[in-house]
DNA sequence: AATAAACTAAGTGATTCTACTTATAGCTTA
DNA sequence: TAAGCTATAAGTAGAATCACTTAGTTTATT
């Protein structure tokens, strides 16, 4: 109970570190041991500050915060992370906990909700905020497939960024040593499990859901 | 000195919302009036508490954070409103000056300079954060035209968002009642005035700008 | 060993987008 | 009044995407 939790806070925005921090110090037995605004410092620091807890904002400009939350969670296996994001994404909430988190908030969530989700996690529970469970809860009920929606795989993701970035198939193709008709076939395939019509709204769509 | 300034807070995440709320109020003079995570809100709000300061947030959701600012700043001209956005594109710094804002921050700003805004613009100066003010000046330095890009027109902005949501020109025509040939011509003369290739750019491009 | 999933590639045809140009009408501003 | 910007529209040509299909190879998983 009065042992000190130490938590490491990864956002890429100053102002919110300082924000979060400002609030877990006003709690008597939680310590911010470290920020970092970007993947590499994250790993860095959660090897040398060894926390108790990772605030993890999974949308970081660079690298993707899923692949920086992996290597953490493989590397470091007793520290937990609570992932943080913009969107309630229910596909992305599954994903993040597939990957090994113990814990998710939305930038939504309430400054109550961030203590207790440290507390709980620290104590070896899994927490989810108020908005998603009740997103699960409807989602559920009404049967819809939102949350059973298809996943895209580490090919087709890698595809979507180039696309994002305005590059053609042909493009593509060479900058990945394939056919650019393999290239088509990959986006096809994307725009279909998505049910997304055309390039311009994957685009915005990856935006939203942080994939790039 | 010892006056209270009052603070209205918009910003369409709680959890942002709560930690700049108690950063504020740990400083002597400041008192947070209000919060609103919505336009609407926010100019309710501003009339019934007329707020010395509205730190406004111009990336909100549903409806333009700028339109939100223009209507605050006609209707009470006593209030200032510093804007707050995830962006350092110098146009969009420009943009919220013409419309009328006292203040810019960046979400990569300092605690320090959050505060330091606030009493700065309370005591009638205007408020550029280091990071856009170092732009400012690498941008005037290097003679390159990143501040002068060419705006676009309120059309084609409507048409831009159109474009994200996946819409094809003969669809965005039949909507806006014009032929979808003009369409195209708009589409050609955004992507030139942009310099960017496709459409698929063009969206992240508007996300990540904050037009969508 | 067998099955499934993912990656690769290509054919075909339709649709859409992009580039560049010309042109008219309306509105604003110097 | 002239110049300039914006919105409108269309011609032409070429590039790219999208839909749907078939199919061989590799990689995992059971």
């Amino acid at each position: 109970m009065s042992e000190t939790i130490k938590v490491l806070i990864v956002d890429d925005h100053k102002l919110i570190v300082e924000a979060w921090t400002n609030i877990l110090n006003t709690v008597a037995n939680f310590a911010v041991c470290g920020c970092a605004d970007n993947a590499e410092d994250a790993l860095f620091l959660a090897h040398r500050e060894r926390p108790d807890i990772i605030l993890m904002d999974i949308n970081l400009k660079g690298s993707s915060g899923f692949e920086a939350t992996e290597n953490i969670i493989n590397q470091l296996p007793k520290t937990k992370v609570i992932a943080l994001s913009i969107h309630d994404d229910l596909s992305i909430v599954k994903k993040i906990f597939a990957i090994g988190a113990t814990g998710y908030l939305t930038k939504n969530s309430s400054k109550k909700e961030l203590i207790e989700s440290i507390q709980k996690v620290y104590d070896g529970e899994k927490y989810i905020c108020e908005e998603i469970k009740e997103r699960f809860l409807a989602s559920a009920m009404n049967g819809n497939d939102e949350n059973t929606k298809k996943e895209l795989t580490s090919k087709e993701i890698e595809i979507v960024k180039f696309i994002t970035k305005g590059l053609t198939s042909k493009e593509i193709g060479e900058l990945l040593n394939i056919s650019n008709r393999t290239v088509d076939t990959h986006r096809h395939n994307i725009l279909k499990k998505l049910e997304i019509p055309n390039a311009a709204q994957l685009s915005s769509w990856a935006k939203e859901k942080g994939y790039v």
